[in-house]
DNA sequence: CTGAAAGCGCTTACAG
DNA sequence: CTGAAAGCGCTTACAG
C-alpha cells in the first residue's frame, strides 16, 4: 500500500499518464469506460483521493463556503443565539448536497476577517449571520463588495447596501405578533426591543407592531417600548425597567423569543401571571420556546428554508448566475403564553 | 489596485525577488526589518493574502481541522443534540487561537467520510462528535487509523479501540445523580437510557447509577429500566412505557437532558407532579436544563474544557506531540426537579 | 540577508 | 480517446 499515493503513482499502476487518470477520476466522458473504471478502482484500492490543494490551486476554486457568525456577547463563555446555532445543521446539509464544504468562524464585527476568506482562496464566498450593529456592519459589507467577495447576509439589507441577503419579512410578522394580541383583547402592549439603525431587522418588527396598533384604532407609546438587544440579561433588565416606570401594560412584545422568555422571568420574579396579568409574545421560534411554561407563542422564521435560500444564493453568485434576494413569509405560532390557548 | 495579486505582484512593486517576500510575510528573520516591514505594508496596501492552496500544496499542510457530527436522527428536519451544538462555538474560538480554520460535516455513520477529509488534505486532522452507535463506530475508527489519519473523539474510547478521546468520567457522573436522588429520599429510581455496547457512555452512567444504589443497599431493578437513545421522542415513547409497566417509582434518572425533560413533559401530560410525585434529573446541562419548569437538576459536563481538550489534542497530534486521552469531572447542578430547593 | 531554481500535485489547452 | 507539456502560486534547500 502505497503512503499517500498521488495521480502518478495511480497512472503507473493503470499504465496510463497522468493526465488521463486526472480525466478519468472526475468523470470526463473524454476517457474511455473500461479505463475509467479500472483507474477508478485503483485509486478506491489505494485510498486515493484528489489533493484539494493541487486542484485549487489550478482551478482557483475551494468548492469551499465560509459561514461567519458575529455576535457581540462579551467573553469566552458566552452562549452563541440558539436561533444562529440552528441554522448550521441546515447550511451544511445544504452546502454539502451542492457539493461545498462549509467553514465556520465566529467573528466579532470588530475583527477583520472580511477580505481575507476569499482572497486567501480559503473560500469561494461567504454567508454572514447574526444580528449585527449595522452601522459597523455596513462598512464591512462595502469593504467585501470593493474586493469583490461573494457574499449572501441572513436579514436586511439595507437600501443602497451592496450585497444579497435572505431574511423573513419582518415588517408583516412584528404585525401578525401584535394583532394577535390585539386578538386576545391586550391593548397596552409594551415593546421590548432595540429599533435604531443599528438593527434595522427589529426596527422591522416595531415598524409593524406600530402598524397593527394603529390599524386597531391605538397610538403607539414611546413610554411602552424599552430598548433591548438580543445578547444575555438584557431582557431581564428591560422587563425591569418597564416595570419601574409605572406604566400600565397588559402584554409584552419581545423582539427575539431570547428577550421574550427572559422577561417571562423576570415578571414571574415580581409575581405576574402570564397570560393572566401579562400575556407574552416572542419572535424566531427557538427551540426553548415550546419548553418554557407557559410555552411561548412566538413569530416563526423558517429557518430551514432560509438556510437553504442562502446556500443557493452563494452557490448561484459562484458560479456566477443572477440572485435575487429573498423575503421569507413569518408564520405565528399560536402557544399559551397570550391565553389563546 | 491589481485584481488579484500574487507574491510575485508584491516583489515587483518592492523590487525584490519573489522568495523574499515568501520570507517576509511568513515573518522569517531571515529578511532584513526594513526589508520585511515594507513588503508587509505592499500587501495590506493591495489587500494581499497568501494564497492557502498554494502554501498548502507546498507544505502538506491545510491548518484546518475536520469537525464531523454525526447524528443518527433521521430526516432533513430533525433538529441536533444541542449539548454538541452548544461544542461548536468552543471548538472554534479554541481553534482560531491556534491559527486552525474549523470545517465541519454532519454525517450519517454510514457515510464514507472517514478517510477522505485528510487524505485530500482538505484537514489535518479529525474532531469526532456525537452520541454514536460504537458498533458501527469501531468499525470506521479502525479504518481511520490504519489509514494513518489523525482523530480525536468526543466520548469514551473503548479498550483496544484506536485513538484518543475526551470525554467525561461517566460512571462517576451516573453514581453522583443517583446518590443525589437518594439523599432526597427516593428509593425506587427509574433509569431511561439505552446501555447496549452501542452507547458505551450511557452504560457507564448506568454502571454508576447501579454502585450508588448499591452502595445504599438497594439492588438495582430490570424493571426500572427502560431503553431510549437520545434522539426526539424516545424519553417521551420510554416514559409512557415505564408508567404502562405498573411498576411504582418516585424518580427518574434520564440518562441525557433531551431524555429527562421528554419524560418531564410526559409525567406531566399524565397528571404527575415534579418534584413531588416524582424527581427528575438529567445529564449534560443543555441550555433548556435551567429554563424548563421545574428547572431540571442535571450533570453538567464541561463542553469548554472539552472542545479546548480536543481541540488542543488533535493540534498535538498534527504537531506531533505526545497526547493523552483526557477525563472531565462531571459536577452535580442541583435545580428544582429533585426536590432539593 | 537575498536570489535563482526546483517542485508540491493537480487540470486543461493543444496536438495527435 | 490519450499523452506531453505548461503552469497555477507558493516554500525552501542551496548558493552566494
Amino acid at each position: 500500500m502505497i503512503e499517500n499515493p498521488t495521480s502518478r503513482d495511480i497512472a503507473d499502476l493503470a499504465g496510463v499518464s497522468q493526465a488521463t487518470v486526472s480525466r478519468a477520476l472526475r468523470n470526463s466522458p473524454l476517457v474511455r469506460k473500461e479505463t475509467r473504471e479500472r483507474i477508478q478502482k485503483i485509486a478506491r484500492d489505494l485510498n486515493y483521493f484528489v489533493n484539494r490543494n493541487a486542484a485549487g490551486l489550478r482551478t482557483h476554486q475551494s468548492n469551499t463556503i465560509a459561514l461567519l457568525l458575529f455576535d457581540e456577547t462579551e467573553g469566552a463563555d458566552a452562549q452563541i443565539n440558539p436561533f444562529f446555532l440552528s441554522m448550521f445543521g441546515y447550511i451544511t446539509r445544504s452546502a454539502s448536497a451542492l457539493g461545498y464544504d462549509v467553514l465556520i468562524s465566529m467573528q466579532q464585527l470588530s475583527d477583520d476577517w472580511h477580505i481575507e476568506y476569499q482572497a486567501s482562496h480559503r473560500a469561494d464566498g461567504l454567508i454572514l449571520l447574526g444580528y449585527g450593529d449595522y452601522l459597523t456592519y455596513g462598512e464591512k459589507l462595502s469593504a467585501l463588495a470593493s474586493a469583490n467577495t461573494r457574499f449572501m447576509i441572513f436579514g436586511a439589507t439595507i437600501d443602497g447596501q451592496p450585497g444579497h441577503s435572505v431574511g423573513c419579512d419582518n415588517v408583516a410578522g412584528g404585525y401578525r405578533a401584535t394583532r394577535h394580541l390585539l386578538e386576545q383583547g391586550r391593548t397596552r402592549i409594551a415593546f421590548l426591543g432595540n429599533i435604531s439603525q443599528r438593527s434595522p431587522e427589529l426596527a422591522a418588527r416595531y415598524e409593524g407592531h406600530c402598524q397593527a396598533l394603529r390599524d386597531a384604532g391605538i397610538e403607539p407609546k414611546d413610554a411602552l417600548r424599552v430598548d433591548a438587544m438580543s445578547s444575555e440579561g438584557q431582557g431581564h433588565r428591560a422587563t425591569v425597567e418597564l416595570l419601574e416606570r409605572g406604566v400600565e401594560f397588559d402584554a409584552i412584545f419581545g423582539v427575539t423569543d431570547v428577550i421574550a422568555i427572559e422577561a417571562m422571568h423576570a415578571l414571574e420574579g415580581h409575581g405576574l401571571g402570564i397570560p393572566d396579568d401579562v400575556a407574552i409574545i416572542g419572535f424566531d421560534d427557538i427551540s426553548l420556546a415550546s419548553h418554557v411554561t407557559p410555552a411561548l407563542t412566538t413569530v416563526r422564521q423558517d429557518i430551514r428554508l432560509a438556510a437553504e435560500g442562502l446556500v443557493h444564493g452563494i452557490v448561484g453568485l459562484i458560479e456566477g448566475k443572477p440572485i435575487e434576494s429573498t423575503l421569507l413569509e413569518p408564520r405565528l405560532v399560536v402557544r399559551a403564553s397570550c391565553g389563546a390557548l
